[in-house]
DNA sequence: GCCAACGTTGGC
DNA sequence: GCCAACGTTGGC
């Protein structure tokens, strides 16, 4: 009888702004896992309503600080479910628009995996052969949820874990 | 803090 | 459905 075939797990870039949520706080939170809502982008929300999936690795960038880059790794222990911030009236994340019988934005969870001791930073990640087509190095990329090519993920590792 | 690049909104 | 105006992201 033939296995049943499992899809091999993907890897995630999911961007954060230290100053709003950090690796650190992902480290001290309860069970070291947080739900990662707020993604108000139809392009971010597609990838993470179809494509990420429980299993799945993520490289956690941070963003607008020093140095931004690549902080360490989460795994994805939960798959997408309503981001109940956009039912809360008042609240910065809502959406008026978005219905309870069919919500537009979705969020999963992510649990704590590792820490760089330090940041891999945008610069390295820009100046390694094999990151040339890694959409985080790219011009102009402001996509808070990307695609990572196994290849890439892989270099991206070895960079943070020296 | 600046501002280029990008995404969204809304008048027509 | 076009596209100018506006708002946001995020590197620098």
């Amino acid at each position: 009888m033939a296995a049943k075939k499992k899809t091999e797990p993907r890897t995630w870039l999911f961007k954060s702004e230290p100053d709003v949520f950090s690796i650190d706080d992902l480290q001290k939170a309860p069970k070291q896992t947080t739900s990662w809502e707020g993604v108000r982008n139809y392009q971010a929300r597609n990838l993470l309503r179809d494509d990420v999936k429980v299993g799945d690795r993520v490289l956690f960038y941070h963003s607008r600080t020093e140095p931004i880059g690549v902080a360490g790794v989460a795994e994805v222990v939960r798959e997408a479910y309503a981001d109940p911030f956009q039912f809360e009236a008042g609240h910065k994340y809502e959406d008026p628009k978005s219905k309870p019988e069919a919500p537009t934005w979705v969020t999963v969870d992510i649990r704590f995996v590792e820490r760089f001791d330090e940041v891999v930073p945008l610069a390295t990640l820009k100046a390694t052969k094999g990151l040339e087509q890694m959409m985080v190095t790219q011009r102009g990329s402001r996509l808070s949820i990307q695609p990572v090519r196994p290849a890439e993920a892989k270099i991206v590792l070895k960079l943070g874990r020296g």
